[in-house]
Formats: C-alpha cells, sequence, structure tokens
DNA sequence: CCATTAACGACTA
DNA sequence: TAGTCGTTAATGG
C-alpha cells in the first residue's frame, strides 16, 4: 500500500498536507511484522515513537512474578512508547496481536520534526493528555471496583476502541479484538477462573452475545452502560 | 465477592 | 506430546 496512506491513518498526523506526509515518510520506513513479534521492549535498547500504521498491538509489563499485566491494546492508527520512555526507565513490552505494519522515530528524529512543525507538538500533548485521563479512570475503577465492574469497564472501552456497529442492529457492536479470557483477567487484575462465569453472566444478562462458540463477543452497549451503572 | 488450587476435556503447535 | 484454553468445583480469606 502507499506509504502516505498509512501516515495518514496516525491520529498524530491528523491535519498535516500530502506534502509534509510525504516528507516525513523520509524519516518513517514502513516495517511489516508478523503476528507475535515483539516490537518493543526494556532489552531493545532503543527509545523511540512507534507508529502503527496498520495492525493491532498490546502493551504489557511482566509482574515480579513473571505474570504479564496487559496495559492497553492499540490499533492502526495509534502511536505508543511516548516521550517520557526516552528518558525515565520503562518495563513496557509491545507484541503485535496480528501482523502489522509499524515504524519508529526515535528521540532526535522526532524532535526535529517537531521543530519544523509546532503543531505537532500539540497534537502529540492532545493524545497524551487524553491518555493520562484515561489511566486515572482506570486507577478508580482498578481501586474501588469489583471484577465485575472491572470487566464491564474494560469492554465497554474496547467497544468504543475496537467495536464495529452492526449493520443491522446498531445497539449491538461486534468486538474486533481477540482476546483469551487469560489476557481480560491480565487487564483487569483478576484471574482467568473468575472472568469465565463473569462473561458468562453477561451473556445470560443480555449485556454480550456470541454468534458461534469460537467467534468473536458481541456487545449491546446500551445494557453495558446499564450494567457498569448498576454494579458496584 | 473473589483468589487460589486443582483437575478435566478439547484444541493446537 | 506438551502446552494452552475454557470450564467447574472445593476451599478459604
Amino acid at each position: 500500500m502507499d506509504p502516505i496512506k498509512y501516515l495518514s491513518r496516525i491520529d498524530l498526523f491528523r491535519g498535516l498536507s500530502g506534502e509534509e506526509l510525504r516528507q516525513l515518510n523520509a524519516f518513517t520506513p514502513m516495517h511489516t511484522c508478523k503476528k507475535g513479534t515483539v516490537v518493543a521492549s526494556p532489552h531493545l535498547e532503543r527509545k523511540a515513537l512507534y507508529l502503527i500504521k496498520a495492525g493491532k498491538v498490546r502493551l504489557y509489563k511482566l509482574t515480579e512474578d513473571g505474570k504479564e499485566l496487559t496495559l492497553d491494546l492499540l490499533r492502526t492508527g495509534h502511536i505508543f512508547g511516548d516521550m517520557t520512555s526516552f528518558r525515565t526507565e520503562t518495563r513496557m513490552f509491545a507484541v503485535t496481536m496480528e501482523d502489522s505494519v509499524i515504524c519508529s522515530i526515535d528521540r532526535e528524529q522526532f524532535q526535529t520534526i517537531i521543530g519544523e512543525k509546532p503543531g505537532l507538538a500539540l497534537a502529540y500533548i492532545d493524545i497524551v493528555t487524553a491518555r493520562l485521563k484515561e489511566v486515572e479512570e482506570w486507577l478508580e475503577y482498578m481501586a474501588y471496583g469489583s471484577v465485575r465492574k472491572r470487566l464491564l469497564f474494560l469492554l465497554n472501552k474496547l467497544s468504543a476502541k475496537f467495536g464495529a456497529g452492526g449493520e443491522d442492529e446498531p445497539e449491538w457492536g461486534r468486538l474486533q479484538v481477540e482476546l483469551t479470557h487469560q489476557e481480560l483477567a491480565s487487564m483487569t487484575g483478576s484471574m482467568r477462573e473468575t472472568i469465565t462465569p463473569l462473561l458468562n453472566r453477561l451473556v445470560s444478562e443480555g449485556v454480550l452475545r456470541k454468534e458461534a462458540a469460537r467467534g468473536p463477543y458481541w456487545i449491546h452497549r446500551e445494557r453495558l452502560r446499564a450494567a457498569l451503572a448498576a454494579s458496584k
């Protein structure tokens, strides 16, 4: 696909002209990686800003006892490896959840680009502050919410981020991410044995639906919101 | 309410 | 065959 087309899909670069995107392209070589590739980790020294030109990426940390804590899921257009990781130590890993096109800009390059195009700095701040707000909201749920509420909150976030609206039934959205119970547990600070009955319960409540046993989840957005507001 | 541990069948590399 | 996944159950905080 046209490299410029890819760049225009990055949220950070929304608002840049075609000519500006063309200039930027010189700094952002395309790199395709297969599903399951670790594109960023504490071991890879290079500190950079990564752009997801196509695909999905999971960010996670390893806890002391070797368990994975998933921090965020990202899709086409998102960026990760923010400025804070340029200076401070980070223990974050990034792994592709499907075949993806990722490129990276290291600090010096990014600073040069920002110098020439200050609007990018503002766009970047917007993205980072939105992210911070999201993390603060998460923190509140993690601290005071039950696992059920944390799962509902997560599903709500996922449907906003990865949910495609059903053509015939607009109130139902299909989750465009394949997540195991293990991963849902990892993201809610829970156990997969806890997640299983909770999901089954949500299906019986009509909040979730499955077409096939192995198929993706469908989410009833309004019922999800209601369940989120109702549960402790 | 939920973590922990154990265990089992099914599926997958 | 070994490892992963979804699931149920017992137990205990």
